[in-house]
DNA sequence: CGCATTTCCTGGTAGC
DNA sequence: TGCTACCAGGAAATGC
């Protein structure tokens, strides 16, 4: 499932042949609704450059406008024009110019969104409006982001993936980032110690460098812009391994269910956080 | 406002 | 083989 270094990859793949492109017309072929807002607005734009922040691609348009793609869990972006339409086809871009000139945006689950703002007014996307720092930011440090931690009792990786402390980190680089320094994912965001933080703020730099490296992690659906698999998927420590051993201890791993999500980790190397009503055993 | 819960959506798969 | 039941999850909507 796309998270930054994915989003990543297709930004990076998409900025050489989008950006300066003008935009001939748009079909929706979803039904619409506000996950598909105001296309019709994009006919005779250009889009200026690929930006990305957290997951989302934020295409800059010429007549001041925004295009905003969102992958979802199963969008994928292609340069089209080939054959018939597939079945989960929902968006598609007809570019002026030389072919391809059609980007084709398929998204079988339908999580995905691809819409047309004024530029920067994000109302219609809480998350990307309150969105926190991008990961890689030289100014973002590790004492910023402690300080972030300490403003929410939510479970630590929860909290991740609200995209508030950081942006971009998904269920699968929060579990691998956590593993990494040994922080079990319930311990509430404003208990993990300054120390932590940092280790932590550098543990998800470092899975995110080294993933957006591979071209990201295939599971099922994501694929890169050239219908690649992103070879990160091999290196997992963690997601996806409950069962299996741990590559640091050589414990068993677990999984469990936080906020709704399915969560792998080392009891042994994260130890839960002292519970005060724990009984003594 | 902060946080928890529910909803959206369908391919894949386990079980019978 | 074909059916049902259930799971995966990012972000928004809803509830308290």
């Amino acid at each position: 499932m796309p998270e930054l270094p994915e989003v990543e990859t297709v930004r990076r793949q998409l900025q050489p042949w989008l950006s300066g492109r003008t935009i001939a017309r748009v079909e929706l072929l979803a039904p619409p609704g506000p996950k598909y807002a105001s296309l019709e607005r994009a006919a005779g734009q250009a889009i200026e450059r690929v930006d990305r922040r957290g997951k989302f691609l934020l295409m800059p348009l010429s007549g001041g406008d925004e295009l905003i793609a969102h992958l979802g869990m199963t969008g994928v972006l292609t340069p089209g024009g080939t054959g018939q339409p597939g079945k989960h086809l929902r968006v598609a871009v007809d570019l002026e110019g030389a072919a391809p000139n059609r980007l084709e945006f398929n998204d079988p689950r339908r999580f995905g969104r691809f819409l047309v703002v004024r530029r920067g007014e994000y109302g219609a996307l809480p998350t990307l409006a309150a969105l926190g720092p991008e990961p890689f930011d030289e100014s973002f440090t590790g004492a910023r982001f402690y300080q972030a931690l300490q403003r929410s009792q939510m479970a630590v990786k929860t909290y991740l993936l609200s995209q508030r402390p950081v942006a971009g980190v998904g269920n699968i680089y929060a579990d691998e980032a956590l593993w990494r320094v040994g922080v079990h994912p319930l311990t509430p965001a404003a208990r993990v110690k300054k120390e932590q933080a940092s280790q932590l703020l550098a543990a998800v730099r470092d899975v995110l460098a080294a993933s957006i490296e591979a071209q990201g992690t295939t599971l099922a659906d994501y694929r890169t812009v050239y219908g690649e698999s992103g070879d990160y998927a091999d290196r997992l420590d963690v997601y996806g391994r409950a069962g299996q051993e741990c590559r640091r201890c050589g414990g068993r791993l677990e999984r469990l269910v936080v906020g709704q999500r399915g969560t792998t980790y080392c009891p042994d190397c994260q130890r839960r956080p002292t519970d005060r009503r724990r009984r003594a055993k």
